[in-house]
DNA sequence: AATGTGACCGCGA
DNA sequence: TTCGCGGCCACAT
């Protein structure tokens, strides 16, 4: 076979990685990008994160609205996305304070 | 191929 | 507490 089976890892899987941790976020949790990256084992590309959540495809799976970033606020560049994520979280019991801002002391998932 | 930007994070002032 | 800077990697042009 000329072909090698061993796909390096970059291409599409790696986003199925995130999408899978992220898709294991229960609900009224959420999770911030660093601890995804974390989980994968990559402590420091949590930008990386954001791309794949910026990537995602429109009818997916993936509760993408539960990943927020390290401040405990979202951090998305189209309003609209940021408003419906908020509006997503709100309807699961994640409560936002006066600053816009979710209690990670409370909601943040905690992985086993 | 190189450069710039990005749904970020952590630390220092 | 807020603001600014550097660092890490992937993607788009």
């Amino acid at each position: 076979m000329k072909k090698k089976f061993g796909i390096p890892s970059r291409s599409a899987d790696p986003y199925k990685q995130i999408y899978a941790v992220v898709h294991c976020i229960p609900k009224g949790r959420v999770a911030t990008y660093g601890q995804i990256a974390a989980l994968l084992g990559r402590e420091r590309h949590a930008r990386q994160v954001g791309h794949a959540m910026s990537a995602l495809p429109a009818g997916s799976t993936v509760p993408w609205h539960r990943v927020i970033n390290a401040k405990g606020e979202l951090s998305l560049r189209d309003p609209y996305h940021e408003s419906l994520q908020q509006k997503l979280l709100e309807a699961e019991g994640v409560v936002f304070d006066k600053n816009g801002r979710i209690s990670l002391h409370k909601f943040r998932w905690e992985p086993s």
